[in-house]
DNA sequence: CATAAGTGTTAGTGTTTGCTGTCGTAAGCC
DNA sequence: GGCTTACGACAGCAAACACTAACACTTATG
């Protein structure tokens, strides 16, 4: 599940597919057009982004607008946080901190300590 | 640069070495006891981890001894906070989005257009 | 219904990658 | 010196991956 997101990830070309739909919603061949492959290439590189959950597809009449999917990272973001943090907050923490930092970062990270166990990940 | 640590981080095994010596220093037989693939496997993959910063070494007699190198992890923190973040320091940037892509789809789309080509991506 | 535009899908290919098996090398022990 | 331990280095192989080329499908437009 995390593995299949990170090899989603590693490709540069998706790096940088996921930095153009960032914020903007795209069609297919706008995102193929930034890169000097063919567009089927692109389109594959969207079905494993889409496959992983990194970005959402919907149809507008013969396109495909594609758009990067917020919560995708963010399990991304929290499985990694998890693993070099040496399993010191669950998966929701992020989201949680996220939606505290708009008013207080401080908060967010109370949040974290109230949210988490002991530390003694000797593996 | 990051391309390689991010290869490197991609390979399950190389993640699981990285978290067995990430408290403890380990000599390259016992993480290879861990493992059932064979040794020169895992020396291979203690090759690839020191080549891009991930672990140290250090010669003991006729061993040798890995320890997770922190630097190598925090600076690809950085790299990967730096690119969902877009160095836009703000956490809560993502929630924001999602909720107003919903009511102005058709303007995102618009700037997409009328952004262009203004990054052929160089990753 | 016929045609064109916009994409996804499938088959096939060259390159990369991780593994095994064998060999070479440096450090300790008799 | 000769032997064992511990490890890396070098081919060789099989699977995975990204790409291209050709085809199929869906949606407007006449």
């Amino acid at each position: 599940m995390i593995d299949s997101t990170l090899k989603a990830i590693v490709e540069p070309r998706r790096r940088e597919i996921l930095r153009l739909v960032r914020h903007v919603e795209l069609s297919a061949g706008e995102i193929a057009d930034h890169f000097d492959v063919t567009r089927p290439a692109i389109s594959q590189h969207l079905g494993v982004l889409e496959a992983v959950g990194l970005v959402t597809m919907r149809r507008a009449g013969t396109k495909r607008l594609y758009r990067a999917r917020p919560e995708g990272l963010t399990e991304l973001r929290a499985f990694l946080s998890d693993f070099w943090d040496d399993r010191l907050q669950q998966l929701g923490y992020m989201a949680q901190a996220a939606e505290a930092a708009q008013t207080a970062e401080a908060a967010a990270v109370a949040t974290a300590r109230k949210a988490g166990r002991d530390d003694t990940g000797t593996a």
